[in-house]
Formats: structure tokens, sequence, C-alpha cells
DNA sequence: TTTGAAAGTTAGCCTTGACTAAGTTTTGTA
DNA sequence: TACAAAACTTAGTCAAGGCTAACTTTCAAA
């Protein structure tokens, strides 16, 4: 849960200077009162500050952890696409699978999509057909 | 939930000829009497049978699903090998990726690991190194 | 400047999936 | 065969994460 919080507050906060309450409720696809308690978890672990009927910052914490969640995201998500996934499902699939990727398996996920990206090792062409 | 518990079920089947709570428990790291409220949950949803302080066998239904999940397990698992994630972290990671895994996804993870396993791709090699 | 709608919170409820403690059934062994 | 240990279930508790209904605060338009 804390995951996805932090690293959807970080984009909101990158597009819209601030993370509103009702901003997560919609992208999250759950209620205000889940979002409201969900961030007083968020608080009590010293990942999110708050002032009552305001905007939703990131900690230094928070925001340590957003940035370790959205890179792991886009390699996951860059993973999928590269193994022949279509975006839309990549991205659907990866907002679950995320949370498993050990740092081991982020590594080899990195160096695969590195390879792929690589013209001359043919990983790409072999792949898509 | 109810994924991890017939897939365990199954295996267990095959393995011993019956799955006992005390060998669930063991195996998802949990209490006997957590197997045991889990199994009233399956039996509800009609995927497996049981008699009291005996053991727990799958319906055809719980059958379908386990060797459903048991299918996209090994692929999961066989997908991260091939990206070069070692077989102790692939098992441990897809445990929970497996559960996030589309149709479309599992379907590119089995063409990848064919493509893999196929010599003339040079897939592997490349990947590996 | 008033005021109504939008945003946010609080209170209370529910389900899932975990636990411990204590009771019941089964089973291996003396 | 008796009985103790192992296996299983029941009862009760808890935290996480959902929800609705109702209340409070903020904000913008009239
Ligand atoms: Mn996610
Ligand atoms: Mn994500
Ligand atoms: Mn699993
Ligand atoms: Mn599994």
């Amino acid at each position: 849960m804390a995951e996805d919080y932090v690293e959807l507050i970080a984009e909101l906060v990158d597009r819209n200077d601030e993370a509103r309450p009702v901003d997560l409720a919609e992208r999250l696809g759950v209620k205000p009162p889940t979002v409201t308690k969900n961030i007083s978890r968020l608080v009590r672990a010293g990942l999110v500050r708050r002032e009552r009927y305001r905007s939703i910052f990131l900690t230094e914490k928070g925001a340590a952890l957003a940035d370790a969640c959205r890179r792991r995201h886009r390699t996951v998500v860059a993973t999928l696409v590269a193994l022949g996934v279509d975006p839309e499902s990549a991205e659907r699939d990866a907002e679950g699978i995320e949370h498993h990727v050990s740092d081991e398996t982020l590594e080899a996920f990195e160096r695969f999509v590195t390879s792929c990206n690589c013209p001359l090792s043919g990983m790409k062409r072999s792949n898509e057909m």
C-alpha cells in the first residue's frame, strides 16, 4: 500500500505541485475516506506530511521510497514491453508485479532492457518476431 | 490466497497422495488455525473437499485452477531464470509475481522462454553474458 | 460578503487473513 | 488396549484496507 501511495504522491507533486486526497482517491480507485485513513498510516510510518484539509507531501524518507518505487515501476514496465506485452497490459500488470520484484530480479530486468535496447544484441528482433 | 492453496494442495497430493493441514501450514509459513479457516473459505468457494480431522482434496474446479496456477508458476520462474535471476530468488519472487500476471503477459513469457530455449535464437547467450 | 458545492475528515461497519489459547479427534506406541 | 502426543478445530482477538453516512472546512461564484 505505502509504495503505491508514495509513488503516486511523487507523481502528482511533479505534475501539479501538490497531491490532493481527491486525486489520490481517483487514481487509486478508492473512496476519499480510504485515502484519509491510509494517509494517516503513512504519517505514522514517517513517509508523508499533512495538515488537516490541505495537500499531502512526502518526507525525505517518503521521497526516497518514492524514487525507488518509480524507478522499479518503470523498469518492470519496460521489461514487460520488451518481452512483447502490449503497453496497456504491461502498465496494469506492473502495478502489481512491482511489489514482488526483489533487488536481484530488478537488476536482471535492468540488464535485460539495456541489452534489448542495444541494436547489436539482436535480442529485440528475435524476441519480437 | 486461493491460488496458493490449491497450487500447494495439488503439489502435496501429487507427492504424498494427500494434503494435510499440518503440511499446508508448514509450507505456507502460517499456523494451523489459519489453514483451517482458509480451507473453510475454499470449501465455500467450491474449490476443495474436506472431512473433519481428515485430509483435504481438490474438487474438479479446484483441480482446474491448480493446474492453471502451477503452469503459470512454472512459466514465471522459467522467465525470471531466463532473464538471469538465480533460481532461489526466482522461486521466491515468482510466488508473489504470479498472482499479477495477466493472460497476455503469460503468453509473452511463454513465447520468451520458448525462444530462449531455441539454440538458434542466440538470445540465451546474449542475455546471459 | 454570503453561501453552496467541493473537498476532507470522522465514525462505524465489514472482510480478509493472521495470531493464541483451549478444546476435540486421531493415531502411534507401550 | 490404553493413553499420550500429534493433528485438527473452535473461539476470540487484531490490523489492514475497503466501504457508507454524516459532519466540518475550504473555496469560488453570485
Ligand atoms: Mn503498484
Ligand atoms: Mn507503480
Ligand atoms: Mn503465489
Ligand atoms: Mn506459486
